[in-house]
DNA sequence: GTGGTCTAGACCACC
DNA sequence: GTGGTCTAGACCACG
Protein backbone atom coordinates (compact mmCIF):
# COMPACT_ATOMS: atom_id res chain seq x y z
CA UNK A 1 0.00 0.00 0.00
CA UNK A 2 1.12 3.39 -0.68
CA UNK A 3 -0.18 6.78 0.55
CA UNK A 4 1.44 10.07 -0.21
CA UNK A 5 0.53 12.95 1.85
CA UNK A 6 0.31 16.13 -0.12
CA UNK A 7 1.64 19.46 1.24
CA UNK A 8 -1.76 21.32 0.56
CA UNK A 9 -2.95 22.44 3.81
CA UNK A 10 -7.20 22.60 2.82
CA UNK A 11 -7.33 18.93 3.47
CA UNK A 12 -6.43 17.34 7.12
CA UNK A 13 -3.84 14.50 7.14
CA UNK A 14 -6.26 11.94 8.83
CA UNK A 15 -8.18 12.72 6.30
CA UNK A 16 -6.08 12.73 3.19
CA UNK A 17 -5.14 8.85 5.00
CA UNK A 18 -8.74 7.95 5.07
CA UNK A 19 -9.18 9.18 1.43
CA UNK A 20 -6.20 7.44 -0.07
CA UNK A 21 -7.35 3.99 1.91
CA UNK A 22 -10.88 4.64 0.60
CA UNK A 23 -9.69 4.66 -2.80
CA UNK A 24 -7.13 1.99 -2.41
CA UNK A 25 -9.92 -0.58 -1.40
CA UNK A 26 -12.57 0.68 -4.35
CA UNK A 27 -9.83 0.05 -6.62
CA UNK A 28 -9.11 -3.66 -5.52
CA UNK A 29 -5.72 -2.32 -4.99
CA UNK A 30 -6.43 -3.61 -0.91
CA UNK A 31 -8.31 -6.79 -1.01
CA UNK A 32 -11.46 -7.87 1.50
CA UNK A 33 -9.53 -9.04 5.13
CA UNK A 34 -6.41 -7.45 4.11
CA UNK A 35 -4.33 -6.48 6.94
CA UNK A 36 -3.24 -2.61 6.91
CA UNK A 37 -0.01 -1.22 8.04
CA UNK A 38 0.00 -0.75 11.99
CA UNK A 39 -0.88 2.68 13.26
CA UNK A 40 2.69 2.53 14.40
CA UNK A 41 4.22 2.04 11.22
CA UNK A 42 1.81 3.94 9.07
CA UNK A 43 2.93 6.72 11.74
CA UNK A 44 6.39 6.14 11.31
CA UNK A 45 6.90 5.93 7.60
CA UNK A 46 4.53 9.26 7.18
CA UNK A 47 6.52 10.89 9.21
CA UNK A 48 3.50 12.03 11.58
CA UNK A 49 1.78 11.23 14.90
CA UNK A 50 0.07 8.01 15.84
CA UNK A 51 -2.35 10.09 16.99
CA UNK A 52 -3.09 11.54 13.63
CA UNK A 53 -3.31 7.39 11.89
CA UNK A 54 -5.50 6.55 15.06
CA UNK A 55 -8.01 9.19 14.02
CA UNK A 56 -7.52 7.94 10.67
CA UNK A 57 -8.36 4.61 11.10
CA UNK A 58 -11.47 5.47 13.43
CA UNK A 59 -13.08 7.11 10.86
CA UNK A 60 -12.84 4.19 8.39
CA UNK A 61 -13.84 1.46 11.07
CA UNK A 62 -16.80 3.85 11.52
CA UNK A 63 -17.59 4.11 7.92
CA UNK A 64 -17.54 0.45 7.61
CA UNK A 65 -14.20 0.34 5.25
CA UNK A 66 -12.05 -1.62 7.99
CA UNK A 67 -12.64 -3.68 11.03
CA UNK A 68 -10.24 -3.98 14.02
CA UNK A 69 -9.10 -6.92 16.07
CA UNK A 70 -7.65 -5.81 19.33
CA UNK A 71 -3.91 -7.05 19.65
CA UNK A 72 -4.11 -8.01 16.05
CA UNK A 73 -4.29 -4.60 13.95
CA UNK A 74 -6.46 -3.44 11.45
CA UNK A 75 -8.19 -5.01 8.64
CA UNK A 76 -9.85 -4.36 5.21
CA UNK A 77 -14.14 -5.35 5.55
CA UNK A 78 -15.11 -7.55 3.44
CA UNK A 79 -17.04 -6.71 0.32
CA UNK A 80 -18.33 -8.69 -2.28
CA UNK A 81 -17.41 -7.43 -5.71
CA UNK A 82 -21.16 -6.33 -6.31
CA UNK A 83 -21.02 -4.25 -3.18
CA UNK A 84 -17.88 -2.81 -4.11
CA UNK A 85 -19.12 -1.68 -7.23
CA UNK A 86 -22.28 -0.41 -5.70
CA UNK A 87 -20.74 2.04 -3.89
CA UNK A 88 -18.45 3.13 -6.56
CA UNK A 89 -21.74 4.03 -8.47
CA UNK A 90 -23.57 5.85 -5.61
CA UNK A 91 -19.77 7.76 -4.78
CA UNK A 92 -20.05 8.58 -8.45
CA UNK A 93 -23.50 9.81 -9.00
CA UNK A 94 -23.43 12.35 -6.22
CA UNK A 95 -19.89 13.63 -7.32
CA UNK A 96 -21.55 13.91 -10.52
CA UNK A 97 -24.56 15.31 -9.46
CA UNK A 98 -23.19 18.26 -7.70
CA UNK A 99 -20.58 18.98 -9.82
CA UNK A 100 -22.96 19.23 -12.55
CA UNK A 101 -25.32 21.11 -10.16
CA UNK A 102 -22.42 23.58 -9.67
CA UNK A 103 -21.50 24.47 -13.29
CA UNK A 104 -24.79 25.11 -13.75
CA UNK A 105 -25.25 27.71 -10.58
CA UNK A 106 -22.42 29.65 -12.55
CA UNK A 107 -23.78 29.94 -15.72
CA UNK A 108 -22.86 27.29 -18.07
CA UNK A 109 -25.31 24.67 -19.72
CA UNK A 110 -25.32 21.38 -20.61
CA UNK A 111 -23.58 21.82 -24.48
CA UNK A 112 -20.75 23.74 -22.29
CA UNK A 113 -20.37 21.06 -20.10
CA UNK A 114 -20.68 18.50 -22.08
CA UNK A 115 -17.84 20.14 -24.76
CA UNK A 116 -15.60 20.20 -21.66
CA UNK A 117 -15.49 16.27 -21.13
CA UNK A 118 -15.18 15.40 -24.59
CA UNK A 119 -12.13 17.65 -25.14
CA UNK A 120 -10.80 15.93 -22.07
CA UNK A 121 -11.02 12.96 -23.60
CA UNK A 122 -8.51 13.22 -26.48
CA UNK B 1 -28.97 39.44 -4.42
CA UNK B 2 -30.26 36.79 -2.31
CA UNK B 3 -28.03 34.42 0.18
CA UNK B 4 -28.75 31.32 2.17
CA UNK B 5 -26.67 29.80 4.64
CA UNK B 6 -26.99 26.28 5.60
CA UNK B 7 -27.09 25.47 9.37
CA UNK B 8 -24.12 22.60 7.99
CA UNK B 9 -20.83 23.74 9.64
CA UNK B 10 -18.41 21.36 7.36
CA UNK B 11 -17.89 25.00 5.24
CA UNK B 12 -17.37 28.21 7.03
CA UNK B 13 -20.08 30.82 6.92
CA UNK B 14 -17.39 33.81 5.60
CA UNK B 15 -16.75 31.05 2.82
CA UNK B 16 -20.33 29.96 1.80
CA UNK B 17 -20.66 34.22 1.63
CA UNK B 18 -17.94 33.74 -0.87
CA UNK B 19 -19.18 31.15 -2.90
CA UNK B 20 -22.31 32.37 -2.87
CA UNK B 21 -21.37 36.05 -4.44
CA UNK B 22 -18.89 34.77 -6.66
CA UNK B 23 -22.21 32.34 -8.00
CA UNK B 24 -23.60 35.38 -8.59
CA UNK B 25 -20.99 36.97 -10.51
CA UNK B 26 -20.20 34.51 -12.35
CA UNK B 27 -23.80 33.59 -13.72
CA UNK B 28 -24.75 37.34 -14.51
CA UNK B 29 -27.17 38.16 -11.45
CA UNK B 30 -24.69 40.34 -10.41
CA UNK B 31 -23.72 43.25 -12.59
CA UNK B 32 -19.82 44.49 -13.23
CA UNK B 33 -19.87 47.63 -10.53
CA UNK B 34 -22.98 46.44 -9.22
CA UNK B 35 -22.91 47.92 -5.49
CA UNK B 36 -22.68 45.01 -2.60
CA UNK B 37 -25.03 45.47 0.17
CA UNK B 38 -23.01 47.21 3.05
CA UNK B 39 -21.00 44.79 5.30
CA UNK B 40 -23.75 45.94 8.68
CA UNK B 41 -26.47 45.63 6.32
CA UNK B 42 -25.89 42.06 5.51
CA UNK B 43 -24.81 41.10 8.62
CA UNK B 44 -28.21 42.16 10.26
CA UNK B 45 -29.88 40.14 6.97
CA UNK B 46 -28.14 36.84 8.07
CA UNK B 47 -28.24 37.53 11.52
CA UNK B 48 -24.33 37.12 11.89
CA UNK B 49 -21.21 38.96 12.74
CA UNK B 50 -20.06 42.07 11.16
CA UNK B 51 -16.74 40.27 11.37
CA UNK B 52 -18.24 37.31 9.64
CA UNK B 53 -19.24 39.19 6.32
CA UNK B 54 -16.10 41.35 6.67
CA UNK B 55 -14.16 38.68 5.77
CA UNK B 56 -16.40 36.91 3.85
CA UNK B 57 -16.41 40.54 1.50
CA UNK B 58 -12.19 40.54 2.27
CA UNK B 59 -11.77 37.11 0.60
CA UNK B 60 -13.64 38.31 -2.49
CA UNK B 61 -11.17 41.50 -2.82
CA UNK B 62 -7.97 38.87 -2.30
CA UNK B 63 -9.63 37.49 -5.47
CA UNK B 64 -10.22 40.35 -7.09
CA UNK B 65 -14.22 39.41 -7.42
CA UNK B 66 -15.04 42.54 -5.66
CA UNK B 67 -13.33 46.06 -4.90
CA UNK B 68 -13.88 48.28 -2.10
CA UNK B 69 -14.16 52.11 -1.65
CA UNK B 70 -14.00 52.80 1.83
CA UNK B 71 -17.01 54.74 3.05
CA UNK B 72 -18.75 53.90 -0.11
CA UNK B 73 -19.21 50.26 -0.13
CA UNK B 74 -17.80 47.26 -1.97
CA UNK B 75 -18.75 46.51 -5.70
CA UNK B 76 -18.63 43.93 -7.98
CA UNK B 77 -15.33 44.30 -10.56
CA UNK B 78 -15.55 44.86 -13.86
CA UNK B 79 -15.36 41.61 -16.15
CA UNK B 80 -15.87 41.49 -19.87
CA UNK B 81 -18.14 39.15 -20.86
CA UNK B 82 -15.58 37.08 -22.67
CA UNK B 83 -13.51 37.77 -19.31
CA UNK B 84 -16.55 36.11 -17.05
CA UNK B 85 -16.66 33.01 -19.84
CA UNK B 86 -12.87 32.48 -19.12
CA UNK B 87 -13.17 32.25 -15.84
CA UNK B 88 -16.26 29.58 -15.94
CA UNK B 89 -14.44 27.43 -18.50
CA UNK B 90 -11.24 27.26 -16.63
CA UNK B 91 -13.22 26.79 -13.28
CA UNK B 92 -14.84 23.77 -15.34
CA UNK B 93 -12.41 22.71 -16.66
CA UNK B 94 -10.62 22.13 -13.80
CA UNK B 95 -13.60 21.00 -11.74
CA UNK B 96 -14.20 18.49 -14.77
CA UNK B 97 -10.56 16.80 -14.79
CA UNK B 98 -10.19 16.21 -10.83
CA UNK B 99 -13.85 14.67 -10.84
CA UNK B 100 -12.98 11.90 -13.84
CA UNK B 101 -9.05 11.59 -12.14
CA UNK B 102 -11.09 10.88 -8.94
CA UNK B 103 -13.75 9.21 -10.24
CA UNK B 104 -11.11 6.86 -11.91
CA UNK B 105 -8.58 6.50 -9.48
CA UNK B 106 -11.85 4.44 -7.46
CA UNK B 107 -11.84 1.97 -10.35
CA UNK B 108 -14.36 3.47 -13.05
CA UNK B 109 -13.81 3.68 -16.39
CA UNK B 110 -14.60 6.53 -18.76
CA UNK B 111 -18.00 4.22 -20.28
CA UNK B 112 -19.04 4.61 -16.29
CA UNK B 113 -18.48 7.78 -16.09
CA UNK B 114 -20.07 8.65 -18.99
CA UNK B 115 -23.36 6.43 -18.75
CA UNK B 116 -24.04 7.68 -14.98
CA UNK B 117 -23.80 11.44 -16.75
CA UNK B 118 -26.39 10.09 -19.76
CA UNK B 119 -28.76 9.19 -17.22
CA UNK B 120 -28.47 12.15 -15.34
CA UNK B 121 -29.14 13.83 -18.38
CA UNK B 122 -32.31 12.67 -18.37
CA UNK C 1 -5.62 75.19 -11.19
CA UNK C 2 -5.90 71.72 -11.85
CA UNK C 3 -7.36 68.55 -9.29
CA UNK C 4 -6.95 65.42 -10.44
CA UNK C 5 -8.55 62.42 -7.81
CA UNK C 6 -7.30 59.23 -8.36
CA UNK C 7 -9.71 56.12 -7.62
CA UNK C 8 -6.91 54.84 -5.29
CA UNK C 9 -8.26 53.84 -1.79
CA UNK C 10 -5.69 54.27 -0.19
CA UNK C 11 -5.58 57.69 0.49
CA UNK C 12 -8.70 60.03 1.43
CA UNK C 13 -10.02 62.38 -0.73
CA UNK C 14 -9.87 65.05 1.26
CA UNK C 15 -5.86 64.32 1.18
CA UNK C 16 -5.37 63.76 -2.40
CA UNK C 17 -6.79 67.77 -2.86
CA UNK C 18 -4.50 68.64 -0.15
CA UNK C 19 -0.91 67.18 -1.82
CA UNK C 20 -2.55 68.74 -4.73
CA UNK C 21 -3.25 71.62 -3.63
CA UNK C 22 0.42 71.72 -1.14
CA UNK C 23 2.24 71.06 -4.67
CA UNK C 24 1.16 73.69 -6.77
CA UNK C 25 1.67 76.33 -4.20
CA UNK C 26 5.11 74.75 -3.36
CA UNK C 27 5.69 74.43 -7.49
CA UNK C 28 4.92 77.94 -8.40
CA UNK C 29 1.45 77.41 -10.06
CA UNK C 30 -0.34 78.70 -7.45
CA UNK C 31 1.29 82.30 -6.22
CA UNK C 32 0.58 83.97 -3.26
CA UNK C 33 -2.59 85.76 -2.16
CA UNK C 34 -4.17 83.65 -5.05
CA UNK C 35 -7.77 83.00 -4.74
CA UNK C 36 -8.91 79.09 -4.58
CA UNK C 37 -12.01 78.25 -6.11
CA UNK C 38 -14.84 78.10 -3.78
CA UNK C 39 -15.34 75.35 -1.62
CA UNK C 40 -19.08 74.86 -3.51
CA UNK C 41 -17.64 75.29 -6.86
CA UNK C 42 -14.63 72.63 -6.10
CA UNK C 43 -16.86 69.97 -4.74
CA UNK C 44 -18.81 70.37 -7.64
CA UNK C 45 -16.15 70.14 -10.06
CA UNK C 46 -14.36 66.86 -8.56
CA UNK C 47 -18.45 65.76 -7.70
CA UNK C 48 -17.73 65.52 -4.37
CA UNK C 49 -19.22 66.47 -1.22
CA UNK C 50 -18.63 69.99 0.13
CA UNK C 51 -17.57 68.63 3.62
CA UNK C 52 -14.85 66.80 1.79
CA UNK C 53 -13.38 69.90 0.58
CA UNK C 54 -14.18 71.67 3.61
CA UNK C 55 -11.98 69.17 5.46
CA UNK C 56 -8.83 69.51 2.33
CA UNK C 57 -9.23 73.94 2.95
CA UNK C 58 -9.27 73.28 6.89
CA UNK C 59 -5.98 71.01 6.84
CA UNK C 60 -4.59 73.45 4.80
CA UNK C 61 -5.21 76.39 6.29
CA UNK C 62 -4.33 74.69 9.90
CA UNK C 63 -0.52 73.48 7.80
CA UNK C 64 -0.65 77.65 7.09
CA UNK C 65 -0.24 77.16 3.56
CA UNK C 66 -4.12 78.91 3.05
CA UNK C 67 -6.17 81.47 4.44
CA UNK C 68 -10.07 82.25 4.87
CA UNK C 69 -11.37 85.46 4.41
CA UNK C 70 -15.09 85.18 5.57
CA UNK C 71 -17.19 85.36 3.01
CA UNK C 72 -14.51 86.49 0.70
CA UNK C 73 -12.90 82.65 0.23
CA UNK C 74 -10.05 81.15 1.05
CA UNK C 75 -6.38 82.32 -0.78
CA UNK C 76 -2.91 80.98 -0.93
CA UNK C 77 -0.42 82.39 2.11
CA UNK C 78 2.29 84.78 1.23
CA UNK C 79 5.03 83.33 0.88
CA UNK C 80 9.06 84.99 -0.17
CA UNK C 81 10.80 83.24 -2.80
CA UNK C 82 13.13 82.03 -0.60
CA UNK C 83 10.44 80.48 2.15
CA UNK C 84 9.25 78.29 -0.95
CA UNK C 85 12.46 77.01 -1.27
CA UNK C 86 13.18 76.55 2.46
CA UNK C 87 10.20 74.56 2.49
CA UNK C 88 10.64 72.39 -0.52
CA UNK C 89 14.54 71.38 0.90
CA UNK C 90 12.61 70.16 4.16
CA UNK C 91 10.19 68.25 2.29
CA UNK C 92 13.28 66.84 0.30
CA UNK C 93 15.31 66.25 3.02
CA UNK C 94 12.76 64.44 4.89
CA UNK C 95 11.59 62.19 2.28
CA UNK C 96 15.24 61.37 1.47
CA UNK C 97 16.41 60.71 4.68
CA UNK C 98 13.47 58.08 5.30
CA UNK C 99 13.77 56.23 2.13
CA UNK C 100 16.95 55.71 2.38
CA UNK C 101 16.93 54.24 5.73
CA UNK C 102 14.09 52.45 4.69
CA UNK C 103 16.17 50.98 1.46
CA UNK C 104 18.94 50.00 3.65
CA UNK C 105 16.76 48.46 6.48
CA UNK C 106 15.71 45.75 3.56
CA UNK C 107 19.21 45.08 2.66
CA UNK C 108 20.05 47.68 -0.10
CA UNK C 109 23.34 49.57 0.80
CA UNK C 110 24.64 52.85 -0.62
CA UNK C 111 25.82 51.41 -3.93
CA UNK C 112 22.79 49.77 -4.84
CA UNK C 113 20.67 53.09 -4.25
CA UNK C 114 23.06 55.06 -6.32
CA UNK C 115 23.35 52.71 -9.25
CA UNK C 116 19.30 52.92 -9.45
CA UNK C 117 18.71 56.37 -9.13
CA UNK C 118 21.74 56.59 -11.99
CA UNK C 119 19.47 54.20 -13.95
CA UNK C 120 16.56 56.05 -13.92
CA UNK C 121 18.29 59.21 -14.91
CA UNK C 122 18.56 57.86 -18.06
CA UNK D 1 13.18 37.77 15.81
CA UNK D 2 12.87 41.30 17.09
CA UNK D 3 8.96 43.60 16.27
CA UNK D 4 8.73 47.39 17.82
CA UNK D 5 5.50 48.81 17.66
CA UNK D 6 5.11 52.47 17.50
CA UNK D 7 2.34 54.14 18.99
CA UNK D 8 1.80 56.32 16.83
CA UNK D 9 -1.70 55.53 15.16
CA UNK D 10 -1.13 56.64 11.40
CA UNK D 11 -0.19 53.05 10.48
CA UNK D 12 -3.09 50.64 12.05
CA UNK D 13 -0.75 48.09 14.03
CA UNK D 14 -1.21 44.86 11.89
CA UNK D 15 0.27 46.53 9.32
CA UNK D 16 3.31 48.02 10.99
CA UNK D 17 3.59 44.50 12.04
CA UNK D 18 3.36 42.95 8.56
CA UNK D 19 6.48 45.94 7.97
CA UNK D 20 8.62 44.73 10.06
CA UNK D 21 8.06 41.24 9.15
CA UNK D 22 8.92 42.00 5.57
CA UNK D 23 11.54 43.85 6.26
CA UNK D 24 13.37 40.83 8.12
CA UNK D 25 12.36 38.70 5.04
CA UNK D 26 14.56 41.13 2.89
CA UNK D 27 16.79 41.80 4.99
CA UNK D 28 18.08 38.34 5.26
CA UNK D 29 17.36 38.31 9.38
CA UNK D 30 14.32 35.78 8.54
CA UNK D 31 15.16 32.69 6.55
CA UNK D 32 13.39 30.76 4.65
CA UNK D 33 11.50 28.29 6.46
CA UNK D 34 12.01 29.39 9.12
CA UNK D 35 9.29 29.28 11.61
CA UNK D 36 7.46 32.86 12.95
CA UNK D 37 6.10 33.35 16.49
CA UNK D 38 2.66 31.77 16.90
CA UNK D 39 -0.56 33.78 16.87
CA UNK D 40 -0.88 33.67 21.04
CA UNK D 41 2.79 34.21 21.50
CA UNK D 42 3.07 37.42 19.59
CA UNK D 43 -0.19 38.58 20.52
CA UNK D 44 1.26 37.98 24.25
CA UNK D 45 4.33 39.84 23.74
CA UNK D 46 3.24 42.29 22.19
CA UNK D 47 0.12 42.89 24.39
CA UNK D 48 -2.42 42.98 21.60
CA UNK D 49 -4.86 40.55 20.83
CA UNK D 50 -4.83 37.44 18.86
CA UNK D 51 -6.76 38.96 16.32
CA UNK D 52 -4.74 41.93 15.25
CA UNK D 53 -1.89 39.25 14.69
CA UNK D 54 -3.66 37.20 12.72
CA UNK D 55 -4.79 39.91 10.53
CA UNK D 56 -0.55 40.44 10.08
CA UNK D 57 -0.37 37.18 9.33
CA UNK D 58 -3.10 36.95 6.74
CA UNK D 59 -1.84 39.84 4.87
CA UNK D 60 1.95 38.84 4.83
CA UNK D 61 0.34 35.53 3.56
CA UNK D 62 -1.67 36.84 0.62
CA UNK D 63 1.41 39.05 -0.24
CA UNK D 64 3.05 35.58 -0.71
CA UNK D 65 5.79 36.17 1.95
CA UNK D 66 4.69 33.49 4.63
CA UNK D 67 2.92 30.38 4.43
CA UNK D 68 0.76 28.84 6.63
CA UNK D 69 0.50 24.99 7.74
CA UNK D 70 -2.78 24.52 10.00
CA UNK D 71 -2.05 23.34 13.25
CA UNK D 72 1.98 24.03 12.89
CA UNK D 73 2.54 27.58 12.18
CA UNK D 74 3.26 30.04 9.93
CA UNK D 75 6.82 29.95 8.29
CA UNK D 76 8.85 32.48 6.27
CA UNK D 77 8.12 31.78 2.38
CA UNK D 78 10.67 29.57 -0.01
CA UNK D 79 13.24 32.76 -1.72
CA UNK D 80 15.80 32.16 -3.43
CA UNK D 81 18.97 34.93 -2.76
CA UNK D 82 18.08 36.00 -6.35
CA UNK D 83 14.75 35.87 -5.77
CA UNK D 84 15.07 38.69 -2.72
CA UNK D 85 17.26 40.39 -4.41
CA UNK D 86 14.99 41.12 -7.24
CA UNK D 87 11.97 41.92 -4.63
CA UNK D 88 14.50 44.24 -3.20
CA UNK D 89 15.51 46.13 -6.49
CA UNK D 90 11.61 46.37 -7.53
CA UNK D 91 10.40 47.85 -4.57
CA UNK D 92 13.53 50.60 -4.23
CA UNK D 93 13.37 51.27 -7.99
CA UNK D 94 9.13 52.03 -7.25
CA UNK D 95 10.27 54.09 -4.14
CA UNK D 96 13.29 55.94 -5.73
CA UNK D 97 10.90 56.64 -8.93
CA UNK D 98 8.03 57.76 -6.98
CA UNK D 99 10.69 60.26 -4.53
CA UNK D 100 12.03 61.73 -7.89
CA UNK D 101 8.45 62.57 -9.04
CA UNK D 102 7.43 64.03 -6.08
CA UNK D 103 10.61 66.22 -5.41
CA UNK D 104 10.38 67.00 -9.08
CA UNK D 105 6.38 68.50 -9.20
CA UNK D 106 6.95 70.25 -5.75
CA UNK D 107 9.71 72.42 -7.74
CA UNK D 108 13.18 70.50 -7.09
CA UNK D 109 15.36 69.64 -10.00
CA UNK D 110 18.17 66.88 -10.50
CA UNK D 111 20.71 68.78 -8.98
CA UNK D 112 18.89 70.31 -6.11
CA UNK D 113 17.77 66.29 -5.05
CA UNK D 114 21.62 65.16 -6.14
CA UNK D 115 22.79 67.78 -3.63
CA UNK D 116 20.82 66.84 -0.89
CA UNK D 117 21.37 63.00 -1.30
CA UNK D 118 24.99 63.76 -1.46
CA UNK D 119 24.95 66.08 1.66
CA UNK D 120 22.74 62.53 3.38
CA UNK D 121 25.76 60.33 2.66
CA UNK D 122 28.62 62.54 4.81
C1' DG E 1 -24.50 56.31 6.49
C1' DT E 2 -19.94 53.67 5.00
C1' DG E 3 -15.62 50.73 5.68
C1' DG E 4 -11.14 50.08 8.75
C1' DT E 5 -9.42 48.58 12.82
C1' DC E 6 -9.28 46.64 17.28
C1' DT E 7 -10.52 44.19 21.75
C1' DA E 8 -11.33 40.24 24.70
C1' DG E 9 -13.16 36.68 24.93
C1' DA E 10 -14.83 31.82 22.90
C1' DC E 11 -15.11 26.94 20.62
C1' DC E 12 -13.38 23.83 17.28
C1' DA E 13 -10.24 20.60 14.63
C1' DC E 14 -5.83 19.04 14.30
C1' DC E 15 -1.24 17.32 15.86
C1' DG F 1 0.38 23.20 21.83
C1' DT F 2 -1.19 25.14 16.91
C1' DG F 3 -4.25 27.74 13.54
C1' DG F 4 -9.41 28.55 11.92
C1' DT F 5 -13.49 30.58 12.88
C1' DC F 6 -16.81 33.29 15.21
C1' DT F 7 -19.23 36.63 18.48
C1' DA F 8 -20.63 41.09 20.25
C1' DG F 9 -19.34 44.77 21.16
C1' DA F 10 -16.27 49.34 20.27
C1' DC F 11 -13.97 53.70 18.18
C1' DC F 12 -12.26 56.06 14.23
C1' DA F 13 -11.96 58.43 9.60
C1' DC F 14 -14.47 59.53 5.75
C1' DG F 15 -18.35 61.42 2.97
Amino acid sequence: MKIVLSNCKDIPIYLQIVQEIKRDILNGELKSDESLPSIRQLALDLKISVITVKNAYDELEKDGFIYALPSKGFFVSSFSESQIKKIRETIAKNVIENQINYLKSIGLDKEDILKIINEKKN
